[in-house]
RNA sequence: GGCACCAUGGCCGAGUGGUUAGGCAAAGGUCUGCAAAACCUUUUACAGUAGUUCAAAUCUACUUGGUGCCUCCA
């Protein structure tokens, strides 16, 4: 018997990257939840791929919130970038105009497709070129304990120093080791002392115009610094949540990590629980803009892809699609799996209509808490949102099995049932339902010329001349679906 | 080379020790003029080998195949 759970609050057991182990979640202050996510860098339109982080951590803070837990979510900006190569835009030379209008529409870019997917805006969402004091003052923090040097007029943070000084580069994480045989005959160590010392102030080159005063010159910070001094400024030096992408685990994570335990002089590895989303993949391989294999959320909405059949998917399927896969397991992209999610959504949201249709009895044939239970203990194991659609599922089930009387529910197991479906489908996993396809009845003769031909189709139908009728059925097919009752 | 992860029917995809999602495709049914939609029924799969257990898709070990990270990445 799987225990029935009444407090779902003090159950949460999650899977912390820094100990590969499900752990009980205990928060550091009772009741307060603070939660980092690394959000984007603003270099390029965001992909399919990046929208899962971005839709996980959603349900993890919307969860949070339902079970009445004070939540603090930042998720950084990060608008600024030490390589510019990264920048994939034909337009672009670097003046400071172009660049900041590239920004800015990346920017844009990211907030739409947020909205469509229907994400919450976190509490705070601070951008890196906001805060460059204090990323300074941070850098001057770990330049004064001489864990720093200077190398080509960048500030390289040394693992090395670190490490001797009870630092545990490399292993928090990712068990690296930094003096891997492999790792030294693949790659040239012929910028910094170690080759996995990394930058935490770069040199303004090229005369680059994004650049600002420091005591080591003119220069931006380095893209750890930027996630450490965010969380520290936000969160304080040790909070709940840290999350982002597997991929960001090393080095940026790891980085973060090191820098923090410096800047904060303590060993608590900035957060206490580390979550780590997997990769969304296309023919097996990693989507990324590096490997140019990226699928864009807006072309899929549009129906501009082949793995779609070049239909029109609506975002939220899209969303429904990455939730039915475990944010820990790798997401292969497929024609097939996305069709899947759309009969999922449906039949879903399917449940608020028929529900309607259920005669309620004087006594339920199954114990409906355990029905409820069940769907607050899969999010409890580790956010196991499959799980919980399977557990929506069958409920779903047990509505059609009341429907056709073979099983049978009380008015009020009935109501509560509705509730859970509704908290879940709705405010947690934020499926909301679609509006139909009103905007073509706004345009008023469309509306007169549809309603007109119902009108004969009918009248056709009475008279049973079914040929004429079933064509006008199919004329109207792109615009109506008609049912007969 | 190191570390991490994955393998489920014709196909896509859940399944976290016993009851075996859901969808596509196929067949039949309720309804129906035919459809559509909805619902019901049918088809039992877990990479291989060994082990633990009364009981393994699920736990352990090894093997095979694949992926990610170790360079900017969600």
């Amino acid at each position: 018997m799987k225990k029935i759970i009444y407090n779902a609050k003090n159950q949460i057991f999650i899977y912390n990257s820094i100990n590969r182990k499900k752990e009980k979640f205990i928060p550091i202050k009772n009741n307060y939840i603070n939660m980092y996510v690394c959000g984007p860098t603003l270099y390029n339109y965001i992909h399919l791929g990046n929208c899962r982080t971005f839709i996980f951590f959603d349900i993890v803070y919307r969860y949070f919130k339902h079970l009445n837990f004070n939540v603090k979510y930042v998720r950084n900006i990060t608008d600024i970038n030490i390589n510019n190569n990264n920048i994939n835009d034909k337009n672009l030379n670097f003046q400071y105009f172009n660049y900041i209008t590239i920004i800015q529409k990346y920017f844009l870019n990211f907030n739409k497709i947020l909205k469509i997917l229907n994400i919450l805006s976190p509490n705070i969402e601070p951008k890196t070129t906001c805060h460059i004091i204090e990323q300074i003052e941070n850098i001057k923090k770990i330049v004064k304990l001489n864990l720093a040097y200077k190398y080509n007029g960048s500030i390289y943070f040394d693992i090395e120093k670190y490490n001797k000084k009870n630092g545990n580069y490399g292993k928090i994480l990712n068990n690296i080791n930094i003096k891997n045989e492999f790792i030294i005959k693949n790659k040239f160590l012929n910028e910094k002392k170690n080759f996995f010392d990394f930058v935490i102030w770069k040199k303004n080159k090229n005369n680059n115009i994004i650049k600002w005063n420091s005591p080591w010159g003119e220069g931006i910070p380095g893209w750890h610094m930027g996630c450490t001094t965010l969380s520290n400024k936000f969160l304080g030096n040790y909070f709940d949540i840290h999350g982002g992408g597997s991929d960001l685990k090393f080095p940026h994570h790891e980085c973060e990590i090191s820098q923090s335990n410096v800047i904060n002089n303590n060993n608590n590895n900035l957060a206490k629980y580390w979550l780590h989303t997997n990769m969304l993949t296309i023919n097996n391989k990693k989507m990324s803009k590096s490997l140019n294999n990226f699928i864009l959320p807006y072309d899929i909405i549009n129906g501009k892809l082949k793995i779609t059949n070049y239909k029109k998917i609506n975002p939220i399927i899209i969303r429904l699609y990455i939730i039915q896969t475990h944010y820990r397991k790798v997401i292969n992209l497929s024609k097939k799996s996305i069709e899947n999610a759309k009969k999922n959504y449906i039949s879903l949201l399917n449940f608020f209509k028929k529900v309607k249709k259920v005669k309620t009895k004087k006594k339920s044939s199954i114990d409906v808490n355990i029905l409820c239970n069940e769907c607050y203990n899969s999010l409890n194991d580790d956010f196991n949102i499959p799980l919980l659609i399977y557990n929506l599922f069958k409920i779903n089930n047990f509505i059609d099995k009341c429907i056709n009387k073979e099983l049978q529910i009380t008015f009020k197991d009935l109501e509560k049932l509705k509730k859970i479906m509704k908290i879940f489908i709705i405010d947690i996993l934020g499926l909301k339902i679609i509006k139909k396809k009103k905007k073509l009845f706004k345009k008023k003769k469309i509306y007169f010329l549809i309603k007109s031909l119902l009108k004969i189709r009918n009248k056709m139908k009475k008279k049973k001349m079914y040929y004429f009728s079933d064509k006008i059925r199919k004329l109207l097919k792109n615009y109506i679906s008609i049912i007969d009752k």
